[in-house]
DNA sequence: CTTGAGCTTCCAGCAACTGGAAGGCCTATA
DNA sequence: TATAGGCCTTCCAGTTGCTGGAAGCTCAAG
């Protein structure tokens, strides 16, 4: 398979795999033209890497995962921890989310939105405490 | 003021305000000696600027968002949109991140996570169809 | 033989900083 | 007065995960 292909299969551009392979997450092989040559395990790890990648793993957790999936004698604690780490990393980021979410909400709703330069959200920016409602 | 001082009254490190100047969202005077002077006004500008980026707005919201503070013609309504697809984005984000957060809790759960290597977490990435519970 | 699609490499840029090196300045103390 | 330290300066590079674009080679079809 050349690259096209693989990126039709994966769901992954053709610039992402090669970007894979320059961080060598994938070593496919090459044709005497210099074309990449793609196999079956190697679009396989690729649509592995872009399943873990969904779930939102750094390169480096995929990395791991990889080394984690092909390695026989794993013990699938190694796997475990590695999701529970990123699964805590996820509700972190909500939270935070969340926190910027609230905030944002009532400056947009306490802003009447008109024409007029009067606005509440750029008082709240510039420090001015919020009027009790 | 020098940058020290006003890091320490923004909250803002040092690095991050001789950045915000290099990119023009400040612009303080400088001493004969070369040092940066702060005034009043930088101090608040950086205050404003730490409180938008708190609330997630990127760089360029910022600069808008300091614009329109400073424009007396302004109309509430260019911010309060503002705010609004930024709130957007926001929802959008905390939608994304529960989906993986559904799907990662799911694998963290069925995993054993013992020193066996059989691991549903790396079927499921493999691409394996997960096995109805 | 030419055209166009597909492939190659390499370089640059995005966002928003952050770390570190090399060196100037300022103040206090011995 | 010398020096030590702490603060300041600039500049360069690195972070994460790609993405865009240029220049150029290859391949298949007409």
């Amino acid at each position: 398979m050349n690259i096209g292909e693989v990126a039709k299969r994966s769901g992954l551009p053709p610039k992402t795999i090669r970007y894979y392979e320059d961080i060598e997450l994938i070593r496919p092989m090459r044709h005497d033209n210099g074309y990449r040559v793609f196999r079956e395990t190697d679009l396989h790890k690729l649509a592995f890497l872009g399943r873990a990648r969904t779930l939102g793993f750094s390169i480096e957790d995929c990395r791991i995962l990889l080394s984690l999936y092909e390695d026989e004698t794993r013990e699938s604690a190694q796997v475990k921890a590695l999701a529970q780490d990123h699964l805590t990393a996820i509700n972190d980021k909500i939270s935070q989310l969340r926190a910027m979410r609230e905030t944002l909400q009532e400056l947009v709703q306490s802003c009447h939105g008109d024409d007029r330069p009067d606005c509440p959200i750029l008082s709240d920016l510039s420090g001015e405490t919020a009027d009790p409602v």
